[in-house]
DNA sequence: AGCACGCCGACT
DNA sequence: GTCGGCGTGCTC
């Protein structure tokens, strides 16, 4: 029994839990750091790591060591880098390293036992590549074979693929991913969205139909995540196409990691740890001495600055396959527009002729409008009331396809009631418009026009996504209503009108990253319309606006990123804003406003007055009040990511101290480089 | 986070 | 009389 090893386990608790470290478990066997093993934990059996480097403070002596119960003997161990990113991860993001450790993992790994495990890896053997001829590979154009040569000699260094939507940015990264498979090696393809792995999937295996590859997203099942997981670790699967998630994929035999559409805030974490798999990729590759390849056609300002600053080395393929012309950008002056027609219409006369037009040449065309539902909110004409959430401050948003009113932020929803109920006045009235308005509109302006909706209502369904893509694909779709899901990535061969109805909200939005978001979303938009390069001469994109003089939509009428990201660093430089700041935030939920705020004076109190990094005030949260909890915030800004970092390493570990004294206190947690704030 | 123990209201 | 509300405390 003495002679049994002391060995270091992380375990899955919270970070505030005081089981922050590592344990430490006796074990009469020398399992390898990496190894999965069950361990006792109060009156539970818990999933925990053997950790490579050992606990912090040596155990007390005279308390005796609980056993490793058992191990995942079966399962190769994760490997060191594996084991090192993750503790980056966690020490950045200032979670505890059991969390970010298990979350890494399949969570069907938590429930198997060394045998069930043994059975798995076995039937491993029945994934196969796809097969079939292996294809001719297009000839690719100059701006693509200087992309490549500059990327064969880029050196350790991340590259950033900055090519404009139709440029072909994607057979430059089958190709750097064909020279990884060639030399033997593994690659890693990161995509923001799920909806976007299946077209890439079967891209991918036309092009590699004697390699194995796998995709590695919260869509699968737990068995197919594992097993897909498992091909990966242990080396079977020469392509892993994944999520945000798959950064954390153990590979042994790591050649690339592309990041597509690297600008996409998908790729920022929102719950748990709210890591950037984007940032995650790029230290991973330093890591593994891996290249990095992250490509955008309108990359985010943090990238595009390391760019700027030579640490990324920057691809360029500005022109679009088979010299087709970007689309003319035309904005529609809403000024100039009958006052009336404007106020009461989404659809100006221009962008309905401009609509119909497409219609007499069975061209299609796409509708853009970010708000789905009906109407964000109902209101009596009467007495003023409004359809509030009684949960959050938030109003709830009129379906008409269900009758409902629904809250977005909590979920709840009621029956439209047929009057008010407040004061019993029959005429309560929808006010703006969402999706299904636009529909509505759109169907009684052009009604020989076949329409389509997809926004997140109308593809809940599993298939429904695909089905509707199918139909607009087929033709069967003369103008598509959608939100910003349809937008991304989607390749309408048929498109020539793209019109976003409304966006100018985002032009004087508090959050300082909306205007990159915009100009991203309509660059991205853009690029739906006029893909086939024999209709690109008629494609066009219309902004309906009451600014048409906005920095922001003349850099876009001339398709000019770099324009656009100048003037926007130049801000950001002014205001002291990522890049040029490095942000953090302190969130607490509580059951009252005051609670949650003073729950944060007390965290500043803690941190004093540290060198060069700033404590902002608390504020309430953008929506103060979800699900009957008030969530306020605190800002932490410094010049220095070191000194911020230094910080938040000394002040975090410390603020679950303070619980005691904050009765009302439900919640708080640290966000690391925070999307918005 | 779980999961216990522990002390006060409305039910068979 | 108990079932159960969630407050506080512990887990190598």
């Amino acid at each position: 029994m003495s002679q049994d090893l002391i060995l270091a386990v992380v375990v899955d608790a919270p970070q505030h839990s005081a089981l922050r470290g590592v344990l430490s478990y006796r074990s009469p066997k020398a399992w390898p750091p990496g190894t999965l093993v069950r361990v006792p934990l109060g009156r539970r059996a818990v999933c925990g790591l053997v950790w490579p480097q050992p606990a912090q403070e040596a155990p007390d002596p005279g308390v005796a060591l609980r056993p490793v119960m058992s191990a995942l003997e079966t399962l190769p161990p994760l490997p060191a880098a594996w084991c090192e990113l993750v503790a980056f991860a966690a020490g950045y993001y200032q979670r505890s390293l059991g969390e970010v450790a298990l979350a890494a993992l399949p969570p069907e790994l938590r429930r198997l036992d060394d045998r069930q495990l043994a059975l798995r890896l076995r039937r491993l053997e029945r994934l196969r590549p796809t097969g079939g001829a292996v294809p001719a590979v297009p000839e690719p154009t100059a701006e693509q074979v200087a992309a490549l040569q500059a990327w064969r000699e880029a050196g350790p260094r991340p590259a950033l693929l900055f090519g404009s939507t139709g440029s072909g940015k994607t057979e430059v990264y089958l190709r750097a991913v064909a020279d990884a498979l060639a030399a033997g090696r593994q690659a890693l393809v990161l995509v923001p969205e799920i909806n976007l792995t299946p077209q890439l999937e079967q891209r991918f295996a036309e092009r590699f139909p004697d390699r194995l590859i796998v995709s590695l997203h919260s869509g699968l099942t737990p068995a197919q995540r594992l097993r897909h997981w498992l091909a990966a670790h242990l080396g079977r699967a020469d392509i892993v196409l994944g999520t945000r998630m798959a950064v954390f994929t153990p590979l042994p035999r790591p050649g690339l990691i592309v990041v597509d559409e690297e600008h996409d805030p998908s790729y920022k974490s929102q719950e748990g740890a709210r890591y950037s798999a984007r940032d995650l990729a790029v230290y991973r590759g330093r890591l593994e001495d891996c290249p990095v390849l992250l490509a955008s056609a309108t990359p985010s300002l943090e990238s595009w600055h390391q760019a700027e600053r030579g640490r990324y080395v920057r691809l360029t393929m500005p022109s679009r396959i088979g010299g087709a012309a970007l689309p003319a950008v035309r904005l529609i002056d809403l000024n100039h527009v009958p006052r009336s027609a404007a106020h009461h219409e989404a659809l100006s006369p221009p962008l309905l002729d401009a609509l119909a037009q497409r219609l007499a040449r069975g061209e299609q065309s796409l509708v853009l409008l970010n708000r789905r539902g009906y109407a964000p909110v109902l209101h009596c004409l009467a007495c003023g009331w409004k359809s509030g959430c009684p949960h959050c401050s938030a109003w709830r948003v009129f379906h008409r396809a269900d009758r409902s009113l629904r809250c977005h932020h909590c979920g709840f929803t009621e029956r439209v009631p047929r009057a008010c109920p407040d004061c019993g006045n029959p005429d309560i009235r929808p006010v703006g418009r969402g999706t299904e308005r636009l529909e509505e509109q759109l169907a009684q302006a052009l009604p020989a026009a076949r329409l389509a909706r997809i926004d997140a209502d109308t593809t809940r369904a599993k298939g429904a996504l695909q089905a509707r893509l199918a139909s607009v694909h087929a033709g069967e779709v003369d103008i598509l209503v959608g939100t910003q899901m349809v937008a991304k990535g989607h390749d309408f061969r048929r498109m020539t009108l793209v019109a976003v109805v409304n966006p100018d909200a985002a032009l004087f939005s508090s959050d300082f990253r909306a205007g990159e978001r915009l100009f991203a979303l309509l660059m991205q938009a853009a690029g739906r319309a006029g893909r086939d390069a024999a209709q690109a001469a008629r494609a066009e994109v219309l902004v309906q606006t009451w600014h048409p003089t906005h920095p922001l939509y003349q850099a876009l009428r001339a398709h000019d990123y770099e324009a656009f990201a100048a003037s926007q660093l130049a801000e950001r430089a002014m205001a002291g804003l990522p890049p040029h700041a490095h942000l953090a935030l302190l969130r607490s939920e509580a059951r009252s406003q005051e609670a949650a705020q003073a729950w944060l004076e007390a965290a500043a109190g803690l941190a004093g007055d540290p060198e060069g990094v700033t404590i902002y005030p608390p504020v309430p949260m953008g929506v103060p009040r979800v699900a009957n909890v008030e969530r306020a915030q605190m800002l932490v800004e410094s010049a220095s990511r070191p000194l911020l970092q230094r910080f938040l390493a000394q002040w975090c570990p410390r603020l679950h101290e303070l619980r005691g004294e904050h009765k009302g206190l439900l919640r708080w947690a640290v966000d690391v480089d925070p999307l918005a704030i």
